[in-house]
DNA sequence: TCCCGCTCTGAGT
DNA sequence: ACTCAGAGCGGGA
């Protein structure tokens, strides 16, 4: 079966998945949309509504490079808290830099949440818009799109 | 090999 | 409190 390309909203912008089953592919942020399905669970989050992206696989974190260890690192921030980028190289035995040129070039972002990924001082950067990551943590802030841990009732 | 990046720390003012 | 240089790791040209 082929790969299957879409997109949905998020505010102000497009966003294009390319997936297979639960595998993406790609996922990046347009000003225009195209027409085509996008996985449940993405239309859900795009949506604020409650849901779960780590029922989903990303092609980044796939192998035993430097940059796949970092994906998968960043997988295990939980939806609603952050990480700084010095943190997430520790945990990986790397340096702070390395995990911001990741976090640059991460191609399935919102599988991989670099959005969670965030400065010590200050909330680092964001492309193609900072916008984006300052509306998708004020969400998971807010609202009850993170879906309740196992053995979490309530806060 | 050289350059750049969504960094961090420490020194200097 | 603010600025700045240098360390530092990977990837891409």
């Amino acid at each position: 079966m082929a790969i299957l390309s879409g997109s949905c909203r998020f505010g102000l912008w497009n966003v294009h998945v390319s997936w297979q089953d639960d595998l993406v592919y790609r996922v990046r942020f347009a000003r225009e949309g195209i027409p085509g399905p996008v996985p449940e669970e993405i239309l859900r989050y795009c949506a604020g509504r409650p849901s779960d992206l780590s029922t989903l696989r990303s092609v980044a974190t796939e192998g035993e490079t430097t940059f796949a260890r970092i994906y998968r690192a960043v997988r295990e921030v939980p939806c609603g808290e952050t990480v700084t980028y010095g943190e997430v190289a520790w945990m990986v035995g790397t340096a702070p830099r390395a995990v911001g040129a990741a976090m640059a070039r991460n191609p399935t972002p919102l599988v991989v949440p670099c959005h969670r990924v965030v400065a010590k001082t200050g909330i680092g950067g964001f492309s193609p818009d900072l916008a984006i990551k300052e509306a998708l943590l004020a969400m998971e802030r807010q609202r009850d799109v993170c879906m309740p841990e196992k053995g979490e009732v309530n806060r």
